[in-house]
RNA sequence: GCCCCCGUAGCCCAACCGGCAGAGGCAGGCCCCUUAAAAGGGUUCCAGUGUGGGUUCGAAUCCCACCGGGGGCACCA
């Protein structure tokens, strides 16, 4: 017999998929419509195992949707532009064009090779000048919206990567990319002002089906905090300073005063004391020191006192004043109140500063620790005195208001999107700077402003645009006298920001789309991506459409209606990595194994949502299932029709059928227990060939069962198990509708009820399936080994757990 | 320091609402097939669920504490 060669059915497949062009979808599609996506991939160098496994995740999803009755729109894209492609241009000493587009050839012959069912008319990558256009345009619906600006502040900047960076970008103090350590920096740069949007950002986060964990990353880096604000006066410099505060009710046991070092009235306020030498040596140190640092809640506290002091507006009391680095200036109004006695970073300040510490809130008896932040009956608060924390904000704030003092407020601790990049290979950002005219968008009908192409795009800390001086040098649009464009460029992270809607509408010259089409198709039904995402591309593209919804341009407040994030494949319990020569090629698995084994084992090492360790055994594994399943398939085929046999090992055959179709179903649409759902298959061909070599079922039973094994692995095996299924049936299996799960075939006629006796299982009796409890309690106590073991003796108390197991308790 | 997830056989992992610890795979043993080997087929061994308490007739599952691994947040007033 010929052997099982994946590669050959695999490439037939791939073919007349191809040709048929059996995934292509219209937009007028009509019936139940539904849209997949699994994040675009980043293309810089080839595919990794990672990628494999997000895109069998969604394929899998897709083939899932498709064959119960959807239109399924399945696309795919390339997120071409930034900072990694063009460090791989660098390293590969190529054009970022060339090696970028190098890139995507590679993705995308990968993904033909793997199989996954993609609409290819759709397909675009962002760095495109019919793409990018559109961004352009998105820009400049936001700037002329103010929801796009610019101004100075202070940003962080990456040495090695020679750029600005967004807050979102910065971990641990350190450039997500590189792992350089960030510099802060007064520059002038492009913000998309998403901070309008932070509230409605937290109250949609409750609408979507998305992980937990991801919604608490985005309601932690959104973080809303309610308080006060509350203004305090300086009489002798008869000036005013508000602070934030989440704890107004402790307000009478503030007894000193802090701005943060980067504060503008810092050396005003010091200046003609004796501390202004001493402040201005701080403030300096300050401002350079290492931010990761300097943001330490561990580090010892330090500061200088202003030699001034502002009024307590509660106790009417002179506190003095000090700059302090433990003050961050960009989160509310980067000055303090200090209340040691309830917060541990104003006591630890306190104690070192030798300042006085008064409790406003009572702690209980056995407290021992400092700063005491627990609920208690307010004290030393005149009006507040007893009252609870909830009780005594309230009574606060009012009385604040009463004597234009202060008012409620809520303060978030999410940033504006800083877009802008000091680098080549990006969207350029659509802007004119004339001197007469200052700001000046570039019309929409003369975009896209294009890419230049220039000789050297190395970065040097400002944008190698502005070496382009044909480019630069552009007359105003408004007036028509000399201009210089905008020569940053635009963060990857806007690109792939709204990708998703071009999908359903690729071609559109007029528009980045028409409304109509992406209402039908939109919001996404199942977004599949990795978790390192949850406050980058998914916050921004939150972002995004609601802008959108506010422009009118389209009909849905959230993009995303349900994600999925997978866990990371390891190998030897690490992160692949090419250093660390750990890294498997998903191209080499295909071109060894073929792709359906590569596919079903990156789905069946693990459940899909956590990782999973990387073994070569364990492919084979998969491998050996689908041979199994292929040459049983071969043997069947070649038997003669036959009848079918009524009970015997027929009906074990199509019980198990159905116990597949059901648990496949389940394990499927409910929670992407894609391992279970495999496991399952192989539970059924495994039944399927024990009964072939030794049982009595006849020959169209055993196929009927191969049939639905075929059935029930096409969304993780796609071409094995059409070519098997095409082998018994002469159907091509997505064209089928998914099978359904017979209830009949589901219940047992008998139940083996196990009978314990304190817990430890000591017989067994079989009953029929719709005895009653009465009926299994009289057999159970009747069971002779069990009369023995009771030797007359009455137990205590049965419990006869119906379907399950009966319990006797002596 | 705070929050979340995970610890089940030599390994990867199952176990519905608390009800016989095992679906599937890997590795190992044995048998069949084979002149032999590989491939293939069959069969089998292996844990009482990280540790210690608690609740319950009954706990991998629920509760508490701790240990180990992973992730998130971390001077946000």
């Amino acid at each position: 017999m010929e052997a099982f060669d994946p590669h050959t059915i695999e490439r037939r497949w791939q073919q007349v998929w191809n040709d048929e062009k059996t995934w292509q979808v219209p937009n007028d599609a009509t019936g139940p419509l539904a849209y997949v996506l699994e994040m675009l991939p980043y293309t810089s160098g080839d595919p990794h195992v990672g990628h494999l496994k997000n895109y069998a995740v969604g394929d899998a999803v897709a083939h899932f949707y498709r064959r119960r009755g959807h239109t399924v729109l399945h696309p795919m894209g390339y997120d071409a532009f930034g900072l990694p492609a063009e460090g791989h241009a660098i390293r590969t000493g190529k054009n970022p064009r060339v090696s970028t587009d190098e890139s995507i050839a590679s993705f995308r012959r990968q993904f033909s090779d793997w199989g996954i069912s993609i609409d290819w008319s759709r397909e675009f990558a962002t760095h495109q000048p019919e793409y990018y256009r559109w961004t352009q345009w998105i820009f400049l619906q936001m700037f002329g919206k103010g929801l796009a600006y610019r101004r100075e502040a202070s940003v962080n900047w990456c040495p090695h990567d020679a750029t600005v960076l967004a807050n979102e970008q910065v971990v641990d103090g350190r450039c997500e990319r590189c792992g350089f350590l960030v510099e802060v920096r007064q520059l002038e740069q492009w913000f998309y002002r998403i901070t309008d949007y932070a509230q409605r950002l937290l109250d949609d986060l409750d609408g979507v089906e998305w992980p937990e964990k991801v919604k608490t990353m985005q309601r932690n880096w959104i973080g809303r905090s309610e308080g006060a604000a509350v203004t305090f006066r300086c009489a002798e410099m008869s000036s005013a300073y508000e602070v934030f505060t989440t704890r107004p009710d402790t307000l009478f046991g503030a007894t000193f005063f802090v701005l943060a070092p980067e504060h503008p009235d810092v050396l005003k306020l010091a200046e003609g004391t004796e501390r202004e030498r001493e402040v201005r040596a701080y403030v300096e140190q300050a401002l350079v020191a290492d931010q990761f640092e300097r943001s330490s809640s561990s580090r010892p506290k330090t500061g200088v006192p202003l030699g001034r002091t502002v009024t307590n507006p509660a106790t009417g009391a002179e506190i003095p004043m000090y700059v302090a680095d433990y003050v961050l200036a960009e989160y509310g109004t980067g000055a303090v109140m200090g209340v040691p006695a309830q917060d541990q970073r104003d006591w630890d300040f306190a104690t070192a500063f030798g300042l006085s510490i008064v409790r406003t809130v009572q702690p209980p008896a056995d407290f021992d620790g400092e700063a005491y932040t627990g609920d208690g009956p307010a004290v030393n608060s005149q009006f507040l005195d007893g009252l609870s924390i909830a009780d005594a904000k309230p009574a606060m704030i009012e009385w604040l208001g009463e004597e234009s003092l202060g008012e409620s407020r809520v303060t978030f601790r999410l940033r504006d999107w800083l877009l802008s990049r000091q680098r080549y290979w990006g969207c350029p950002i659509p802007i004119v700077y004339c001197d007469d005219c200052g700001l000046v968008p570039v019309p929409e009908d003369e975009l896209p402003v294009l890419l230049p192409v220039i000789e050297d795009y190395a970065p040097k800390g400002r944008s190698p645009l502005a070496a382009a001086e044909d480019w630069v040098n552009t007359p105003c649009p408004r007036c028509g006298g000399p201009g210089r464009r905008e020569t940053d460029t635009m963060d990857t992270f806007v690109d792939s920001s709204w990708y998703f809607l071009r999908y359903c509408d690729p071609h559109n010259e007029t528009a980045p789309w028409d409304r109509s089409v992406v209402d039908r198709w939109m919001p996404i039904d199942q977004y599949i991506g990795g978790v390192e995402h949850a406050i980058l591309h998914l916050l921004y593209a939150r972002f995004f459409c609601k802008v959108f919804a506010d422009l009118g341009l389209v009909g849905f407040q959230e993009p995303f209606k349900r994600l999925f994030t997978q866990g990371m494949i390891t190998r030897n319990g690490t992160k692949m990595s090419k250093s660390k020569g750990n890294s498997v090629s998903p191209g080499d698995i295909v071109a060894r194994y073929g792709a359906d084994t590569a596919r079903c084992y990156v789905l069946f090492m693990a459940p899909p949502i956590m990782g999973g360790d990387w073994t070569d055994e364990g492919l084979e594994g998969v491998h050996r299932f689908l041979t199994r399943l292929w040459r049983l398939a071969q043997d069947v085929r070649a038997e003669s029709a036959d009848d079918r046999r009524d009970g015997g090992d027929d009906l074990l055959l199509i019980r198990a059928s159905h116990r597949a179709i059901s648990k496949v179903t389940d394990d499927i649409d409910g929670q992407f227990a894609f391992n279970t759902a495999i496991a399952a298959v192989m539970s059924l061909v495994k039944e399927v060939s024990r009964i072939h070599h030794e049982g009595d079922a006849s020959a169209i039973a055993r196929r009927e069962a191969l049939v639905t094994a075929a059935s029930l692995l096409f969304p993780f095996a796609p071409h094995t198990a059409t070519e098997v299924y095409l082998d018994l049936t002469g159907e091509r299996v997505w064209e089928q509708p998914w099978p359904e799960a017979d209830q009949r075939y589901l219940v047992a006629d008998t139940i083996e009820y196990p009978i314990q006796i304190n817990g430890k299982v000591r017989s067994r009796i079989t009953v029929p399936a719709d005895a009653s409890t009465a009926d299994v309690q009289a057999l159970a106590l009747a069971e002779e080994k069990i009369v023995e073991l009771l030797a007359g003796k009455d137990p205590r108390k049965v419990i006869v757990v119906p379907g399950r197991m009966v319990n006797l308790v002596l």
